[in-house]
DNA sequence: GATGAATGAGCGTTCATTCAT
DNA sequence: GATGAATGAACGCTCATTCAT
């Protein structure tokens, strides 16, 4: 008797590796619930279901427990954008549906992950900020590398400055953040349907750029 | 009696209306720089140049004083961007720029505040975050009217559904906070470039959108 | 009705120079209990009669709050003893008798202290052994004055050179503790007793090494 | 099966009593180093090179363990002590002697051991505090009796009282620990020079007291 | 004989908040 | 209008101690 969930509650005596990834998952929970502050050691010990001292043994602070979540989240989340962007001899916009695509997946997948990827990681100052600004340079360096190469295809993409680059993956990200954190709140929306709309609003105004079409006063 | 020495030490004696002005400009200091957990009322009651009763005679509770910053300031920024945006009879291109640029203007400006709107009210869960959500969405509201209005001027407009608008208007103030954010912490970035790029970017892409250009896999 | 100690106890608002004064007291009993580190903060506290955070906002810390005691400590003992060596007409005996029976007597009138300061501030490691060694030294230097000045009255004095005058300080400033502690702790040995004993065994054996005379295997 | 990689790993079956002895020696280290409280059953056992169950299963408790040391280290003193002072029939003074050249030596060749019992074991409170004085006591014991020889050889013998002898033990003793700590903590002092220092002011000073010459305001 | 896994209990410290004046 | 005095509650962290193997 007492067999399944019980056993599973129960079972005492766990190998490192797989309490670390407990405390890890608890920990990405709290943290995107509450924040960094104002999640509590105490609550994440309790959701993982073991005692405080054990995740101060394994885990060292609260800031390496931090730090550990946003590693973890942010090395997952690369490695799924990568693997889906893949093949270089994909013409760049098929990449970047693929990466689009990829991403929402992902970050709709594992909402609290993306939490405290976005948000948490981000307001948290000093030893957090770089972390979570290294995954998102590693992102937007991905989607420079697709808009250069795209800029590179077409005939006038030396109008487009390295700085025009920068600033329009700044608000590629941001579109993709935005629309992730709305597709993930708003029911019905699905991840395919978010990577649609940015690609359809990107990947248009990143053709009428590189053709040198820009806005001005009529 | 007892005039001289009273008079001397600072003690001034100022309206209700003046001091909690102080209180809030001290509050949105202290919430960009060290978050809300993290800044403290002592530190906000010295800033303030008052006493923590007084703070707390006026604004309650550290929770309503987070509320009243966020009100504050959102209510400014609204304001701005609506007065810019302005006049319905110019075409919706003019006022998008117009609003853009405004808005940029104002979080270069009022770069304390920006940062408790974007960054610190939607990372505090749900007091705060609704609050901010609020002004997040009136803004994404114009904006999506700005479309709509574009939409029905094109001609292919009917193909655009609302849902469209929404997620439209999500990736532009997606884009646009993730500008402001890099266009304030990059030194030699403008208000005025910020917002040419997000206007280059999304008009276009925009354009294409009404006229039903829409990417798929070739 | 409920007057003198009720109304002591009770009585709330006490200017900060009272509080602190409560506070080092319920300290020095502790630290004398306990020791530095199994005395705790709370039982402090709750001896004041003070809420701990009130600690904190005066005395700091527990490190700074242990230093304070045993500075106070370490003053007040040293001030006392100065105060009884006094006039340097007097001839070095008296001088010395003086010293000794005011340093025995503040011991048995503040026994807590003593304790903090023989016992435990020589044991808690870097901060305060430094703290107490500066009060022993000084003790040592009174005392090696002391003998250094009887020695130039004895015609040999030159036949003791300066590390034999500090070890003697040395000794008798260990005999004092000793002597000090035994006093404490066995009742009805009084202080003037003890200063007694110190004298006949120290003043002798002073004098006759001040004569050169030194025992040596038969 | 799995011969090799055990038996390589360092693992030693050692028999019990070494164990004891490593744990025992590696406590008295720790303790001398951070003191009681601070040290840690941990790092006890790291130095002692084993877990800390065996520790456990071994000793007991903390508390066991620190009585376990301070219950060797005062026997091997007062052993080493015993035997120095050694044979009756040898006049007391050289008794006195050998035993102090025995003490100042035994206290440098075991400096962690004489911090334990000097230090350490005094300023725990109750279950230890007995423990040391108990060997305190032992000593000064020793030394009364024969301070008590002494004076009975001595003509007025009979003007000390039992309380003088007691008294003249604790300053002894009292000196001697001084000497003791100051002789280790100073380099370049010997422990045939401590011993020579106190027997010097000790044994002069016992002299006259003997005599019936005592200090008294000329 | 020996240990990796795990915890109950407690401590130093801080902070939002409130009286009494 | 304004403040010095004071606290309840909680949090991060550590440590002696014990099972299960």
């Amino acid at each position: 008797m007492e067999t399944g969930r019980e056993s599973v509650a129960g079972t005492k005596r766990l190998p490192r590796a797989v309490r670390e990834r407990q405390m890890l998952d608890a920990a990405v929970t709290c943290f995107a619930r509450h924040g960094y502050q104002t999640a509590s050691m105490d609550e994440i010990a309790e959701l993982a279901g073991v005692s405080k001292p054990l995740v101060y043994l394994y885990l060292h602070s609260k800031e390496d427990l931090f730090t550990a979540c946003i590693r973890r989240e942010a090395e997952a989340l690369l490695a799924t954008v990568a693997g889906a962007v893949g093949d270089p001899d994909v013409p760049p916009d098929e990449r970047l549906w693929a990466g689009l695509l990829a991403f929402f997946t992902h970050a709709a997948d594992h909402p609290d992950a993306w939490v405290v990827l976005s948000r948490q990681a981000r307001t948290q100052g000093e030893p957090f900020a770089t972390e979570a600004a290294r995954m998102r340079d590693e992102i937007a360096a991905f989607v420079a590398g697709l808009i250069g190469e795209a800029a590179r295809e077409a005939r006038d993409g030396a109008a487009i400055t390295e700085r025009d680059v920068t600033a329009l993956a700044q608000a590629l990200v941001g579109s993709a953040e935005a629309l992730a954190g709305w597709a993930n709140e708003t029911p019905g929306v699905t991840a395919r349907e978010a990577a649609a709309t940015l690609m359809n609003f990107a990947w248009a105004g990143l053709g009428n750029l590189m053709k040198g079409e820009r806005w001005s006063r009529r």
